[in-house]
RNA sequence: GGCGACGUAGCCAAGUGGAUAAGGCGGGGGUCUGCAAAACCCCUAUUCGGCGGUUCGAAUCCGCCCGUCGCCUCCA
């Protein structure tokens, strides 16, 4: 396996140093909602972790969350909360959308507030060998002392004065000299240090959590190509000049930004849009294939139309992995060991998901192909969904269309579920002036299902005008998938019966109205397939 | 100004010296089907930003030019 050192700016034979495989990954400062750009950050270290993990190694994983800063703080005062409680809601804010978009959890995700003396143990030994100076409360490092500072952004010092943005900070010995502690203002959160009140600065807890739990030298750190400088150059500097081991990191990885129009997308720019936003127009599916298209070192535009595609895209793998076969034959069989060696082929070169994704869609069109010739493709089927677990694609069956609305969007999506239920009824009411029930015994089914689709609508309504908590409505919620799902059954099987007397208007119109709710109905050799629209529409 | 990346079909995007330039989306035609959808079949880049050079051979290496973006300041 192959890959792309920062460090070295080098494709290089990836080897750990044991069978564990040591990873840290930047996260983030919780201050406000997680855009794509962070998705697409954090897709590409899952689906590297993930191909770790398919190669047999272990793999310890570790992700901080930067719960004090700058940012946060004003934030907080902005809102009138604390800065804790800010980082709190953000924080699992950010949670749900890396459980949606399929990310695993770390194994051990540390906060900066909980690091406080180990950083200040790191900052002492970096004062105690002379890395480090306090002055005025704060502490910096010294960048003249570290010989190899730029050693990852492949920059000297004296170029780096060239730019000339620098702020000359009368405390600083060195003008890129960075802070490690800084001393606190009147009224910001603190701590107690041996140079007073103060917080750690922004780099540090990266090296102290990473040393406490992956240890001196780390296999693999990852991030976004906007941290090579100045975080992980300081990073390194920090960290190799308190323990005294090189290298502090064998693999540096960064992935390529996300655009958004001509620019890159980020939270300074405000030109952003959240995974929220994404989620709400796009399956999780969808938006890793996306990010899954392109090569993880090279920067990407988000689009409409790209993620339009990316949706199609995701339909098919899933149509593919879960059509159901009636084929028996078994003289043809799909070569899967090619697929296999052909996607692992692309992995092993640097992670290169866009070939390793052509591998899915070959395999898929290989499905289709000879499931459509009568032959029995379960095996090859169930390949495909291991393939797309190691990338993190889910490709499973959608749940029922209510099931998917978000808890937090219950809300606005009530005009959703009331469009539901109008039509259900509307459509009821058409079809029972025109058809006697005894004639279609699926049309008292009918009659009943979508009678208690309304009244669980009705119910959630009532609900959520009394301000109920989601605890509250969960039950609802759940009675209200059922039923939804129940009430799609006995049309599709009302429809079944009017298509067998070849009542082709009422049939076409049932499925017209489905279609309207985000149902798609198909008919095949095998009977009439119940599909789900990935895209919800108001 | 310094450092780095990129420019491949209508769109997204692999391919980094050799045999027909992956794959997805879109478009056109066809098969199947009551219709629709899905699926399948055929077509959709004689050519890889431009101009030179190296080579038996270049999208791939070198030079110049044009264009785009990132970092150098908080950012995944």
């Amino acid at each position: 396996m192959r890959v792309s050192n920062t460090l070295s700016g080098k494709k290089e034979e990836f080897t750990p140093q044991d069978d564990e495989v040591k990873m840290y990954v930047c996260g983030v400062t919780p201050y406000d909602d997680a855009h794509i750009g962070h998705a697409m950050s954090y897709i590409i270290f899952d689906f590297i972790r993930r191909y770790l993990r398919f190669r047999g190694y272990k793999v310890k994983y570790v992700q901080n969350v930067t719960d004090i800063d700058d940012k946060i703080i004003n934030r907080a005062n902005e809102r009138g909360i604390s800065p804790r409680e800010l980082a709190e809601q953000y924080t699992s804010s950010f949670h749900e959308d890396m459980e949606t978009l399929n990310i695993m959890p770390p194994d051990v995700e540390p906060r900066a507030t909980e690091m406080i003396p180990d950083i200040i143990k790191v900052v002492e030994g970096l004062v105690e060998k002379g890395y480090a100076y306090a002055a005025g409360g704060s502490v910096y490092f010294r960048v003249r002392n570290d010989a190899d500072y730029g050693q990852l952004s492949h920059r000297s010092l004296e170029s780096m004065m060239a730019g000339a943005r620098i702020e000359v900070g009368e405390e600083k010995e060195h003008p890129m000299d960075f802070v490690l502690w800084k001393a606190s203002k009147p009224g910001e959160p603190a701590w107690d240090s041996p140079w007073g009140q103060g917080r750690p600065g922004w780099h540090i807890e990266c090296s102290a959590m990473s040393l406490k739990y992956l240890g001196e030298t780390l296999d693999i750190h990852g991030g976004g190509q906007d941290l090579i400088f100045p975080h992980h150059e300081n990073e390194i500097a920090q960290s190799e000049s308190f323990t005294g081991v090189k290298p502090f990191v064998r693999y540096w990885l960064h992935n390529g930004l996300l655009q958004l129009g001509q620019e890159k997308m980020s939270k300074s720019l405000g030109n952003l849009i959240t995974i929220k936003e994404a989620l709400a127009k796009y399956s999780a599916d969808a938006i890793r294939i996306f990010v899954l298209s392109s090569h993880y070192r090279s920067p990407l535009t988000y689009s409409e139309e790209a993620l339009e595609a990316a949706e199609r895209g995701a339909e098919r793998l899933q149509l593919a992995a879960r059509r159901k076969f009636a084929g028996e034959k078994t003289d043809k069989q799909i070569d899967i060991e090619a697929y296999r060696s052909k996607f692992i082929e692309a992995m092993e070169d640097d992670f290169n998901t866009p070939q390793a994704l052509a591998a899915l869609f070959d395999l898929t069109w290989d499905i289709n192909k000879l499931s459509d010739e009568g032959y029995f493709v379960l095996d090859a089927q169930q390949f495909l969904l291991e393939l797309a677990d190691i990338l993190g694609l889910v490709v499973s069956e959608e749940q029922s269309f209510e099931a998917k609305l978000k808890v937090e969007s219950i809300v606005a999506s009530l005009p959703i579920l009331d469009k539901n239920r109008d039509i259900r009824i509307i459509l009821f009411k058409q079809l029972s002036e025109q058809f006697e029930q005894s004639s279609f015994p699926a049309l008292v089914k009918v009659a009943s299902t979508t009678q208690e689709y309304a009244l669980h609508v009705a119910t959630i309504h009532e609900h959520i005008a009394k301000s109920a908590k989601y605890e509250d409505i969960k039950g609802t919620l759940r009675a209200l998938s059922n039923t939804a799902a129940a009430n799609i059954g006995s049309y599709s099987e009302l429809r079944v019966q009017l298509r067998q007397v070849k009542q082709w208007q009422s049939a076409d119109e049932i499925r017209a109205k489905m279609g309207e709710l985000g149902i798609i109905l198909e008919d095949t050799p095998n009977g009439t397939v119940v599909r789900y629209k990935t895209q919800l529409q108001s």
